[in-house]
DNA sequence: AAGGAATATTCCTGTCAAGGCATATAACGG
DNA sequence: CCGTTATATGCCTTGACAGGAATATTCCTT
């Protein structure tokens, strides 16, 4: 996994765009419009999906249009892959998770000076 | 999908951190000497991954052992099931997938005006 | 060739995040 | 209580990045 992903999606109105480009491609225009961006920003944003290899922009007369690249999605479920015994073996043990809960009683406030006269 | 978790994951660093810790949790002074990272470090990076929800500190005598919360993964992995047809019917539709990568033979550059004397 | 539409680029500015360093806090051993 | 260990916080500086506005570029149409 290299951080330019997560480095990408990390922006609400990229995740937006990817978001949008997951059901079918759209122009620049198209995504400027249908997320209220103004048009230099998308082009800009969607140059940084670009150098990550989430998009690829493919010229069609006087217009872009952006693709979804399936590659990084795919490195990303498959780094995923590992991590999944973290929830799927949960309950072998549960114990372990537990103690990744707060605890149910309420403890006194830390920051309290505690000064109670 | 909050981007707090793609924030989260997009620093190297904090990444590393992630990934020490799928093997098992460890303590805020181990992560700092198995990463290199010098220790106020580590504990900032530990409080973006907790406040994100990725990470629970759990106070153990002197130290505070990081272990991963499984929710977020999970989420991602939610997330990601929408994204699964982007390159699991890759075959369906390859034509469309095809589009996306460079042509072979190297095409006429376009931005040639084409004046050859 | 000219005008227009679609998109990219540049410059500017404010904001935010990360590292370095010093120091504060918390819990332990004696 | 005192010193030590483990960790957190505060302050500072620097660099990156996002948005705004203006402008440049590219391609189409006529």
């Amino acid at each position: 996994m290299n951080h330019h992903t997560f480095t990408a999606l990390a922006d609400p109105h990229r995740f937006q765009i990817v978001e949008l480009l997951r059901e079918r491609p759209h122009s620049v225009g198209e995504i400027a419009e249908r997320l209220g961006l103004r048009q230099p920003q998308t082009s800009k944003h969607l140059r940084v999906l670009t150098d990550a290899g989430l998009v690829h922009m493919e010229p069609q007369a006087n217009r872009r249009i952006a693709h979804l690249r399936p590659t990084p999605f795919r490195d990303l479920d498959d780094w995923l892959t590992r991590y999944r015994p973290l929830w799927e073996e949960r309950l072998d043990r549960l114990d372990d998770y537990l103690r990744t809960l707060p605890p149910e009683d309420p403890a006194p406030d830390p920051t309290d000076p505690g000064g109670s006269p």
